[in-house]
RNA sequence: GCGCCCUUCGUCUAGCGGUCUAGGACGCCGCCCUUUCACGGCGGAAACACGGGUUCGAGUCCCGUAGGGCGUGCCA
């Protein structure tokens, strides 16, 4: 029996939850669940000069709002220094690490210098060896680490195997600032360890890191967790994530009107497969999951997969849960909803109607919306280029003599079928003919559930009477 | 510069030495269904970066080359 599992997600709250950092969190949290184990939550704030709070509740909600939960409260690393800073000590007690008195100045010298030698840039050991009487008066150190210089650190790694980088490249790096709070490096090590952390996954950008994080492992004697070190999503052109490519918060997803599974599916798909298998449940996901699996390459970020698995989630959704969907990203749009910001109980129950209709079509919640608005819409009607070009002079004519039939028809959803297609017969037209000059003049474009949809949603006052405007108008 | 990693259709990927004339998905093109738009169905174009090995046999193993990424902070 092997200790139940504790994997860490550690963001640094310096901006919003990255696309990234939200399917590391989900990868953490996917091997918790496939394991039996739980994920942590940990803010990397020890920078303090950049983290702020707003940013740590945008984590929190997009982890959220993706169904990604965590255990317990997130602890703040910052809280933490006078531990980071007592392990310190004791390594330095026990001739593990020393004090630096070399200045930052003296530093960017001695790197300026490697690099035009074609040098690796690294510390020179300078203080390694030297006396501590030998400190300079009124100079606050930092502790480095003595660490191995000769050899290799192994890295064994779920995802990138077993990697080795030669310990010579490798410098003593700072474990404690001179103003006594510690470094990234210092505090990951000592806060997993204290967490109980067994699993780390996380960026392959850590990959060297892990490295030197394995040099304070072995210092203090502690077991090194599982590694998986996960390659980095690119934009679309193979470069790096860019705004406008996907390097956006999670809440911007959610604008967007992606559903959080359809990401999260998305996402596990990036890096990650199970033979052949594209639209893949949560529970699915879990069953299936595995670190080994995991591929080495960086994937890129592609907007029209995403879109496509968007629209089979949205097919299969839940009409309720659509509209309270379009309700909540109704104040975010771009461009201001006919709706306005919230939805009135008329207009959610009109909805729901429409929604079997409606959700078929629609790849996003925004589409949704858009296709949707010919109920809010309000005679004139603003109708789209390719709604005029079916209200033309024969469009019109056919419509002024379906209104007489639709005044005196029954409205109900069998009796408007007929009464639509009788007058088709009558008129020896294709339905086509008649049916979308019909849904020009009642939805204002050419998108929109059926069209006998569109009339009952409308009631039979208002269908007649945008009928009438497109006759009369156009 | 140095270290490490990566390289199968445009994109995400399957492939764990023979079953690969390389499979699936998105996207693209065509046809069908259809009241529009979608959905769905059918079909098509489209890839093993390059060069050497190893082997009876390589997309699969090894080495180089090229290209890309990450790291190289008193940032995380």
């Amino acid at each position: 029996m092997s200790a139940p599992v504790v994997t860490r997600f550690a963001p640094s709250p310096t901006g919003f939850l990255h696309i990234g950092g939200a399917r590391t969190a989900l990868f953490n949290w996917l091997y918790a669940k496939a394991n039996g184990g739980k994920m942590l939550l940990r803010i990397e704030d020890t920078d303090r000069a950049r983290s702020t709070p707003e940013a740590v509740t945008a984590l929190l909600d997009g982890l959220s709002w993706l169904g990604i939960d965590w255990e317990g409260d997130p602890l703040s690393q910052f809280e933490r220094q006078d531990r980071h800073a007592e392990i310190a000590k004791q390594l330095v007690a026990e001739g593990k690490a020393y004090y630096c008195y070399t200045s930052p100045e003296e530093l960017n010298a001695m790197r300026e210098k490697a690099r035009a030698e074609n040098r690796a840039p690294k510390y020179d050991g300078t203080w390694r060896d030297k006396d501590p009487s030998e400190a300079p008066e009124g100079v606050n150190p930092v502790v480095r680490i003595k660490a191995e210089q000769t050899g290799d650190t192994l890295v064994t790694d779920h995802v990138q195997g077993e990697v080795r980088f030669p310990n010579a490249d490798l410098d003593d790096f700072i474990l404690l600032r001179s103003d006594g709070t510690p470094t990234y490096m210092l505090a990951v090590v000592v806060d997993d360890h204290d967490m109980g952390v067994t699993h780390i996954v996380r960026g392959d950008d850590h990959l060297t890191n892990a490295a030197r994080q394995i040099q304070i492992y072995k210092a203090l004697g502690w077991d090194v967790p599982d590694m998986a070190h996960v390659p980095l999503i690119h934009g679309p052109d193979g470069a790096k994530l860019s705004k406008r490519h996907g390097a956006l918060g999670a809440e911007a997803y959610r604008a967007m009107g992606y559903l959080p599974e359809a990401l999260c599916n998305y996402l596990v798909r990036l890096g990650w497969a199970h033979g052949d298998e594209e639209v893949i449940s949560i529970v699915q996901m879990i069953e299936w999951f595995s670190l080994d699996a995991i591929g080495k390459s960086p994937s890129r970020f592609d907007f029209a997969k995403l879109e496509n698995l968007n629209g089979i989630y949205m097919r299969n959704a839940d009409d309720e849960r659509l509209v309270s969907a379009m309700e909540t990203i109704l104040p975010e749009l771009e461009t201001q909803s006919l709706f306005g910001t919230s939805l009135s109980e008329a207009h959610k129950a009109k909805l729901l109607h429409a929604m079997p209709g409606l959700k078929e079509r629609a790849k996003t919640v925004v589409q949704l919306i858009e296709s949707a608005e010919f109920i809010p819409a309000s005679v004139p009607l603003n109708f789209s280029e390719k709604a005029l070009k079916l209200l033309d002079e024969s469009g019109i004519g056919i419509l002024s003599g379906l209104l007489l039939e639709l005044q005196n028809a029954e409205w109900s959803e069998g009796e408007l079928e007929n009464c639509v297609k009788e007058f088709a017969n009558k008129q020896e037209l294709k339905l086509g003919k008649v049916a979308q000059p019909l849904r020009a003049a009642l939805t204002g474009s050419n998108t929109s559930p059926g069209i006998y949809d569109v009339l009952l949603v409308l009631g039979k006052e208002e269908a007649l009477k945008r009928i009438q405007a497109a006759t009369g108008t156009v």
